[in-house]
DNA sequence: CATTCCGCTCAACAGGCGTTGACTCAACGA
DNA sequence: TCGTTGAGTCAACGCCTGTTGAGCGGAATG
């Protein structure tokens, strides 16, 4: 029965983690202004002050919590592009991780908050941009970022009636002509021609 | 330059709304949290306890910023709705009003404001609804409605560098056959070929 | 005129916030 | 075994917030 004693780095690492964690869960559920380093500590079990020792400054609480390791990867044409913003979508559907909900709980009313969106809107428009072909890439890619924007914000912040319970595979079903639309290089022309969804462009590939 | 003072019925109803414009672009400025009453009465002009005594608290203030007199109109075919979804798109990227951007701003923060925003969207989903055809026509009015929030989160609040600048109609055009594919009763086939897992149970969906 | 009404201000309250410095005590290194 | 380190607590500070009640002064009313 005798519980050893942890070591002290074991130790503070695990309860800067839980204090990490339960930032993440308040800040992804009632944003910056209404979590309260309080709150915080409350869930983690600690007293106010250890947040602030470890931490320094409600402020560099969040940063540290809503660190996100950017994705790495890069598809190359657009119908690969389009596959992969809806597969972020199945993702993001299920379990988007606490962080990125935090930041975009967030991101309209803290300023610093918003900084990191647009970094983090920005990374994947230019990842989209330079998959998508046409003059005006950079303007579709960040409409294309903005329409998961939306879903995402009206599926998992806003919980709207209308989506939940509603497969990923259904929305990302609804979704896949919209966002081919705003990626093909017809792309604002009218319809009437089939632009074949085989082998894609054969020309036309500029960065 | 005999200045007569102003009934004191005029008095008040200007200050009154003079304050309302106050929170207005508070609210819509840095949301519910960071928008203070006293920000207001200074903005306004006038004194912080004035404001409590014509509204009552923040909240009702918040309340009666944000009141938004409910469109009536409504297209009867899918084309229709696209372009008055589009035209509702022209109106928000010029000078969408404060009180609508107010909401949209707190929404994700303040549980009222996110009450408000769920009736407005829910209207919108109603109406754009009740003109789409097809089985699932609530879920795809209520995924082209998200498509505004987010573009029209990206450009008005977050203020993207990618859309500073566009014209409307630039957007407009983009958006159009995205959100065609969306209104569209043949939206999520694939045109030419059945991937075989896509209708499962397309019959009755409520209304 | 006198009196009431009311738009408006002033000063203050209570409570919650982020933040701090002094403190306790168990793990550590010599 | 000792002093040192550092994880964690405690009580408090100053500030800002929403909110309140008493009061002032000019318009309304007779």
């Amino acid at each position: 029965m005798s519980e050893r004693p942890l070591p002290r780095a074991e130790r503070r690492r695990r309860t800067e983690g839980r204090i990490l964690d339960a930032a993440r869960s308040l800040f992804a559920e009632v944003g910056y202004e209404r979590a309260t380093i309080r709150g915080v500590a409350r869930a983690a079990e600690v007293d106010p002050a250890l947040v602030m020792q470890y931490f320094g400054s409600k402020q560099e609480l969040f940063q540290r919590a809503v660190r996100v390791t950017p994705v790495a990867a890069g598809e190359r044409d657009a119908e690969g592009v389009v596959e992969e913003l809806l597969g972020t979508l199945s993702v993001k559907m299920g379990e988007l991780p606490q962080s990125s909900l935090a930041m975009m709980r967030s991101m309209l009313t803290h300023p610093e908050a918003a900084v990191s969106a647009r970094e983090v809107l920005g990374g994947q428009i230019d990842r989209l941009a330079a998959a998508t072909p046409g003059a005006d890439a950079r303007l579709r890619a960040a409409l294309m970022t903005l329409v998961m924007l939306g879903v995402t914000v009206g599926h998992q912040l806003l919980e709207l009636d209308e989506l939940r319970d509603v497969p990923r595979e259904e929305i990302a079903r609804l979704l896949r002509p919209a966002l081919r639309a705003l990626a093909g290089q017809d792309a604002g022309q009218d319809p009437g021609q089939d632009p074949g969804q085989g082998s894609g462009q054969d020309a036309g590939q500029d960065g």
